[in-house]
RNA sequence: GUGGGCGUAGCUCAGCUGGUAGAGCACCCGGUUGUGGUCCGGGAUGUCGCGGGUUCAAGCCCCGUCGCUCACCCCA
């Protein structure tokens, strides 16, 4: 025996049968976005490795110690995609879309890439659906955004998540915040990690989940009261505006996000569950990236939603998500030499016509056969052999009934007879 | 990076105070010649994660190692 391979550690897999529920997940969880105008945008799962840097942000972890990175054999320095808003920036900006129509509406999926130790629902290979809408600064548009990733959980069928807003404000907001909370901090005892952390960014120690650190953060200040007026009438329009869509909503003024570049609205839907790591989605605004990307000064707002997530959080609901015309709607089995070679045709044939066909290979006995349409699911199955060839006619029995009819042996006879019976 | 748990058939696991491996599910074949789902019978499958040690004897004990997993951290 040849020594085996396995994964590489963290990545998630995805195989029968639950490949099909990735498959559909990313399908109804896109069918609102879709419907809201908003188009797909595909893009390279490696990105030079400073759009990361100055996208993301230098003081997240993300970026400091969670990068897949390495160089190609130009010596150029490349990062894996952690997260999507970054190259959609970048390509918005390369592409010239910023001076388009305005607000830029895209979809993305696919996999991303972090460098963390793996646990459940943590993966070092992740997949998300993301949408960006860039260029209008609405704050119709952020609750749209939050409308929709509400609209593609619903859609999935999950029904025990909840979503945490908040707001950053402007920049001027933020710095003045910054200043109180590192007063306030300054007098709290911290060990050097925990230093070092917020000397990055004084945000995350509301995110730490000791005790005494949440006990000591109790009274420290928050965001909210030190929003500028302008901010904070645009937070009151999106929560009126999500208000006014049936949006339930919850506010958190301690919420932080991962990324450096929020800015405004943020937003998180949370559903527990899925063990330690309950965040499906997440996203904000962010009125910066682009200039900070060499782009125009437009603000945009997306979210993420995780795939991986979400259907951590189907199967803690006892979901099953349902397959629109799951299995197979005929199943022919031959019977010797002879038959198979008109099988191999005939399948074909039934196939071209729009019908869902498989065959019994192997040359398996009539009852393995007969066993296996069952296991596929098979509607029909149509049993082949020299009886059937000599007399040009076949018979068709229907899996559900029991009953078997004589079908003439001709690919659009049987196909117009299934297609009548399904 | 730090800590806990676990590694026995494809899957889920059992294996008593050490005596050279088992169940259920799944899979394959058959139950009188060519028709599935139930039932019955039969069958294949493991270097018991790997390496070393203790012992007459180790899946069970000891050491090491690798892997998986959960949690911290962080986040989707």
């Amino acid at each position: 025996m040849v020594e085996k391979f396995s994964a590489p550690k963290g990545v998630s897999e995805y195989f029968p049968p639950r490949g099909r529920d990735f498959e559909t997940a990313i399908e109804k969880l896109l069918e609102p976005v879709r419907s809201a105008g908003y188009q797909l945008i595909e893009l390279p799962i490696f990105e030079d490795t400073e759009l990361f840097t100055r996208g993301v942000g230098g003081s997240t972890d993300v970026v400091t110690k969670e990068m897949y990175t390495f160089q190609d054999r130009a010596g150029r320095s490349l990062t894996l995609r952690p997260e999507g808003t970054a190259g959609v920036a970048r390509s918005v900006i390369e592409h010239g879309l910023e001076r388009g129509q305005l607000p830029i509406k895209v979809f993305y999926k696919g996999p991303f890439f972090r460098a963390e130790r793996p646990q459940a629902g943590r993966y070092r290979q992740f997949f998300q659906v993301g949408i960006e809408a860039i260029g209008a600064d609405d704050p119709a548009l952020d609750a749209e955004v939050i409308y929709i990733a509400h609209r593609a959980l619903q859609n999935l069928g999950l029904k025990n998540f909840t979503l945490k807003i908040s707001s950053l404000g402007d920049g001027e907001s933020r710095s003045k915040h910054r200043i109180e909370l590192m007063k306030f901090i300054s007098h709290i005892d911290l060990d050097q990690e925990s230093l070092d952390r917020v000397a990055k960014n004084p945000l995350r120690l509301f995110d730490d989940k000791r005790k005494e650190i949440i006990a000591a953060m109790e009274s420290a200040p928050l965001i909210r009261d030190f929003l500028s007026p302008d901010s904070q009438e645009n937070y009151e329009s999106v929560k009126s505006h999500l208000r006014n869509l049936g949006i339930a909503y919850e506010e958190d003024p301690r919420m932080v996000r991962g990324l450096d570049y929020y800015t405004g609205t943020t937003f998180e839907f949370l559903h527990h569950g899925l063990g330690a790591q309950s965040a499906i989605g997440g996203g904000g605004r962010y009125d910066g990236l682009l200039q900070a990307l060499g782009g125009s000064q437009l603000s945009g707002i997306g979210f993420g939603l995780g795939i991986d997530r979400a259907l951590l959080a189907l199967d803690a609901e006892g979901i099953t998500l349902e397959q629109e015309r799951s299995g197979l709607d005929l199943y022919l089995i031959p019977l010797s030499p002879a038959s198979k070679i008109t099988s191999v045709a005939l399948l074909a044939k039934l196939r071209e016509s729009g019908l869902r066909v498989d065959m019994s290979y192997g040359d398996r006995g009539l009852k393995g056969a007969m066993k296996s349409a069952d296991k596929q699911g098979a509607k029909f199955t149509l049993v082949l052999g020299d009886d059937e060839l000599s007399s040009e006619s076949v018979h068709v029995k229907n899996m559900a009934s029991g009953e078997v009819v004589s079908v003439k042996l001709s690919a659009s006879e049987i196909s117009s007879f299934i297609k009548k019976m399904i």
